[in-house]
DNA sequence: TTTATCACTTGACATTTGTCAAGCCAATTT
DNA sequence: AAATTGGCTTGACAAATGTCAAGTGATAAA
């Protein structure tokens, strides 16, 4: 039940067993069936979810109804809309499961909480949030800099697990381009090999 | 001298006269010239770098030379490869001032004697890359979800200033587009009002 | 088992954006 | 003061990507 925190947390730091112990409570357990809401558009997103089986993703609908895919989540991955958490305004996105999911949920009080009791959390959440900026330093940079088909295979190397595991179409909207060019791409890399 | 980066702070931690004054030390002034280098690809990051007066940009060069603009720095705003900063690693991009300008440097070992002696400074830098992610997420939704009209629209909105003080063609890198077709829609928009 | 839906691909055509070249004007350098 | 460079715009054409429709096969629902 914990085994993908524990083992994503002791990457950064070493927790003794009481720490642990401790830090387990903090910690609220849910399932997601397939389709099931984590957190839908105009809602306040209240907890920091950690991913410890299954495959969600964090996604914005436009004006038109197009969906954007802005994060998958696969286990020993954070989801959260970190805006809405922080502030408590309503959230501009929808985290919703692509599979049926295990979650791991932690509220702002306990976030604090658990902080005040355990201070060696504020060193795993500050590399976690670097390690985040540094990701999406180079998403963006993929994004401007680069042509769609780049795009796809720079995704391709860093994620290969996301390509077998995500359907197509939502992988074409995380890069911001159509299923069909995706497609087109997919057809021109496959022909070079 | 201090100004800019104590309003900074002041608007996310409360300080006393003391410990401003602690503060200041663990900062280095650095004045850069028009086009002088803050960093240069191949070398390591050494420094968090802070922008009291001027302004400042951070790119990456391509393999066909092209710049591509991942950051600008006015009054108030931080600069630095995080990357090679945390890591020692050699950094791919560049830092370089597009006006003469005014900095205060942080290098790693005294970011950590701070953090040590003002614990406070963990809540300011949490806060500073709280706010970095959530900056990073909504200009990864324009990138990869609007078209370059809107995404010019919203960063004119986002930043006024910034169309003041910037090149055009160093705004259309940043914005991922040519030269030519962000001349086109400022034509575009020009004469819809 | 049958029907419906979803994921994916392909073709034809449209739109957006890029490339190249040229020209103008302001700023910088000599 | 003159020459050079940089910033910006525009025209003509090319390339990349989007849109719409249709078809196939796998998966899910009835």
């Amino acid at each position: 039940m914990f085994e993908a925190l524990l083992q994503n947390i002791g990457e950064k730091i070493a927790l003794t067993n009481e720490e642990t112990a401790q830090l387990k409570t903090y910690f609220t357990p849910k399932k997601l069936r397939k389709r099931q809401y984590l957190l839908q558009e105009g809602d306040v997103c209240k907890n920091l979810a950690f991913t410890e089986a299954g495959l969600l993703r964090l996604y914005s609908v436009d004006d038109k109804g197009i969906e954007h895919m802005l994060q998958f989540a696969l286990p020993g991955w954070w989801v959260v809309d970190i805006y809405s958490f922080l502030t408590g305004e309503p959230s501009r996105f929808n985290i919703d499961a692509l599979e049926d999911s295990e979650l791991l949920l932690l509220s702002q009080e306990n976030f604090e909480a658990m902080m005040a009791a355990l201070p060696k959390m504020e060193r795993y959440f500050r590399i976690l949030f670097q390690n985040n900026i540094i990701a999406k330093e180079r998403r963006l940079e993929s994004a401007i800099a680069f042509g769609a088909e780049e795009r796809y295979r720079q995704f391709e190397q860093a994620y290969p697990d996301f390509v077998q595991r995500i359907p197509l179409n939502l992988i074409a909207s995380y890069l911001g381009i159509t299923p069909e060019t995706l497609s087109r791409i997919r057809r021109k890399l496959a022909r070079k090999n």
